[in-house]
DNA sequence: ATCAAATTTATTTTT
DNA sequence: TAAATTTGAT
């Protein structure tokens, strides 16, 4: 007992000692957040005051799901299957199955990714006519995650105008789509559980009764529909702990709500508050610079940094006269680094925007510098990932068009666009799914349709009794994606990870506890005879149903892959220098961490501008950065970089000037603080000699060379009038009237142009 | 049905 | 610049 409580200072304590009642914690950078959440957990447990089956533990993540869960079987002896430890989205997705029959879907339904929701929009606006260009699906994809996040179905939102009642028409389409589809997109795993407590009165207070203690990581994260799903869960006498930091919310742009810390406070009474700043990470400059930083921030609930250790090195910042230049030095601090001692993969470079990579790559590269980008296709992202998927999927659930639709050309087996629009025709018809419309089909296309029913149904027949991962394997084989891969000439990666996807399932299948060998198309409850045995309602809410009881290992696998679409990092394990946006490194720390491109537009960036709250979340982002180093911080930012193909001509970012003087050692004469006066003299102090140069564009001393109203000839456009001339030095671009070909806006530096005599 | 050319567009991202 | 998507041609 004495043991877990060990070594926590004062307010630790307090947090994980509080009575059963709902508890704001305000965890600060590297103020032990994690441990004071699973130390509650096992002082909960420990002390009688709820056993495990009464605790539920919501994260955004899966890796911070998992985190949890490795933590706290090493401080108590975890029986996992009774605790619902999980991601918000995970822990829906077991709600839904349970009770799939009161949620109204089918026992099988499949889980639609972001890439999967936004094909099926495009199909829906094509099936129904509508022009794209008018109504973009990924506006659409916005406007209904935007909707659900808000709690809303397609009844519910009142349309302001004809364009938004036009968007409301189609997500109500979409809503009877995906429903005669069988299948759910991530927002509506939240929506659909969050009716199903709402309208079930039973339920509802059986999950209240049961989970007395409701833990939140990351609160400050959540959105409103979050929100409203945890309160709805905790009831009136549930008390929900809340862990959050409102300075490291950066994810306003996808529906995180801060706000929903000040609502917690007051919706359930909150009582404690309690604030962790006593900070075991960073050294005192470090943490200084961050306090100061973020004090410029309005919206705050406040909080301050404090640490033991010493002030450490002062923050070291360069301007550099180029993004060239600025890689060089962040080369050289590197190498310093390394000849000191410090191992590579305890070294950070972080960009606010993933373009930034590519420059600091190609230095990494041409130096011999191991690293290792984050970001980018996890595994199960990937096209070949998602074609076997599809056949899993389309086995699990016929209904599933999308999945159909992925897959029943490919390989290609002569079903042409015509073939495939006669059969949507039937399937509309006759409201039934593509795949029970196949027999309508005559003609050619349906010979060809013919014999992929038949495949699929043969293949669905075989693999009746066999395991998971003999399935995949046959599946694999017999769908024709092995053969179709064998013979790709660029297929051999593409083959090794059809291969990977079979041990995965295996993996899969031993993490979560089912059974190897059993036929992976039935959940495990079945009696000798052959026929499922109903659990009644009681019983599937009172027992701690293993995830095996309520889904069949290929339902689970396929939500899995949905859910979590594996690791996104290229050669783990190796001894590389970390590169990644601001973004993906919350949560992370190490020695040392360079933060590049501070420069306004860059970061903060421009568009942030526009939205309201941007300049501050952008700061909060900064903070984020500052955060993650232990002992060196490093700032860069260049005069001139590449970006889309034009020079950019940037100031340095007012974060910059926003940090205290004293923490920081400048390696380049310091500016007065340049971004509020954008006119400065140009460094010559700096080693240029190493790294290529920028060629002045021929356009760059004035464009005295172009008129406006003048006739030039283009390669491609033939003649064309310049209507107007725009931009300075490298900048330059000419508007010119091609006639036939239209107007032209054409870079100077670039577009070869010739004078018309 | 498939490939090449043209056009467009470029924050941040987990589930 | 370069990647992704769409259009156009064979």
């Amino acid at each position: 007992m004495d043991t877990i409580l060990d070594n926590l200072n004062p307010e630790q304590l307090a947090a994980v000692t509080l009575p059963s009642q709902s508890a704001l914690i305000l965890a600060g950078a590297g103020s032990g957040k994690t441990r004071v959440l699973t130390t509650r957990i096992a002082w909960l447990l420990k002390t009688g005051q709820v056993s495990t089956s009464g605790i539920m533990a919501v994260t955004f993540t899966n890796k911070a799901a998992k985190e949890m869960l490795s933590r706290l079987s090493v401080m108590f002896p975890v029986n996992a299957r009774g605790m619902w430890i999980g991601t918000f989205h995970g822990l829906c997705n077991r709600l839904l199955r349970t009770h799939y029959q009161d949620a109204a879907l089918p026992q099988s339904f499949n889980i639609l990714d972001s890439q999967d929701q936004l094909s099926t929009v495009k199909r829906l606006l094509k099936t129904n006519n509508i022009d794209d260009d008018k109504y973009p699906p990924r506006n659409l994809v916005y406007f209904i995650n935007h909707a659900k996040e808000s709690g809303y179905r397609a009844s519910h939102v009142e349309p302001q105008d004809d364009y938004e009642r036009k968007m409301v028409e189609l997500y109500s389409l979409y809503e009877d789509q995906c429903q005669r589809e069988g299948v759910v997109d991530f927002a509506e795993l939240l929506l659909r559980s969050y009716e199903l407590l709402e309208r079930n009165q039973t339920l509802r207070e059986h999950y209240q009764d049961r989970f007395r203690h409701i833990l939140v990581d990351e609160f400050q994260d959540t959105n409103n529909l979050q929100y409203k799903w945890l309160k709805l869960l905790a009831g009136n006498d549930s008390s929900i702990f809340a862990v959050g930091d409102d300075d490291q919310s950066i994810y306003a742009f996808r529906g995180a709500n801060v706000g929903n810390m000040l609502s917690f406070q007051q919706d359930f009474n909150v009582q404690n508050l309690i604030r962790l700043e006593q900070n075991y990470r960073s050294h005192g400059n470090i943490l200084e610079a961050a306090n100061t930083l973020i004090a410029h921030n309005r919206n705050r609930l406040g909080k301050n940094l404090h640490t033991d250790a010493g002030e450490g090195e002062p923050i070291r910042i360069c301007e550099a006269p180029s993004d060239l230049n600025e890689v060089q030095w962040i080369l050289e601090e590197v190498n310093h680094l390394i000849r000191e001692g410090m191992e590579r993969k305890q070294i950070a470079v972080l960009y606010r925007s993933n373009a930034q990579s590519r420059v600091i790559e190609h230095g990494l590269f041409s130096a011999g510098i191991p690293y290792r980008v984050y970001g980018g296709l996890r595994f199960f992202e990937r096209a070949e990932i998602k074609h076997a998927i599809a056949y899993l999927q389309l086995i699990d659930n016929p209904a599933n068009n999308a999945a159909f639709l992925r897959v029943v050309n490919f390989p290609a087996r002569g079903i042409g666009a015509r073939t495939i629009e006669n059969l949507q025709e039937m399937a509309r018809m006759h409201d039934i799914s593509l795949f029970e419309a196949i027999p309508y089909v005559s003609g050619k296309g349906g010979t060809a349709l013919g014999s992929f029913i038949r495949l699929i149904q043969s293949i669905r027949a075989e693999v009746q009794p066999m395991n998971l991962p003999t399935l995949i394997q046959t599946v694999l084989e017999k769908s024709g994606l092995m053969m179709h891969y064998q013979t790709e000439k660029e297929g051999a990666d593409r083959l090794e990870n059809l291969e990977q996807l079979v041990s995965a399932a295996m993996l899969f299948l031993s993490e979560e506890g089912f059974s190897q060998e059993a036929p992976a198309l039935m959940t495990e409850a079945v009696t000798p005879a052959g026929e499922k045995s109903m659990l009644t309602v009681d019983e599937v809410m009172d027992a701690d149903v293993p995830l095996s009881m309520i889904m069949s290992p290929l339902s689970a696998f396929l939500t899995h892959a949905s859910l979590e679409a594996g690791e996104n990092q290229a050669q783990e394990g190796q001894d590389a220098l970390q590169l990644m946006t601001v973004h993906s490194a919350k949560g992370l720390e190490f020695d040392a961490v360079f933060i590049t491109g501070l420069e306004e537009g860059l970061f903060p960036h421009e568009n942030s501008a526009r939205e309201d709250g941007g300049l501050e979340e952008e700061r909060r982002l900064m903070y984020v950065a500052i955060t993650r180093a232990r002992k060196r911080l490093y700032l860069s930012y260049a005069q001139t970089r590449m970006l889309h193909g034009h020079m950019r001509y940037n100031v340095s970012s007012r974060f910059v000037a926003e940090l205290p003087d004293k923490t920081m050692k400048w390696l380049t004469p310091k500016k007065q603080s340049s971004y509020l006066n954008p006119r400065h003299e140009p460094t010559a102090r700096f080693d240029q000699s190493s790294v290529p140069q920028m060629q002045a564009p021929a356009s760059f001393h004035k464009n005295s060379e172009w008129r406006i109203g003048e006739t030039v000839i283009h390669k491609k456009f033939g003649e064309g009038v310049i209507v107007g001339l725009e931009g300075q030095g490298a900048n330059v671009r000419a508007n010119i009237n091609f006639g036939r070909h239209g107007m032209k806006l054409l870079d100077l530096s670039i577009a070869k142009l010739e004078h018309a005599s």
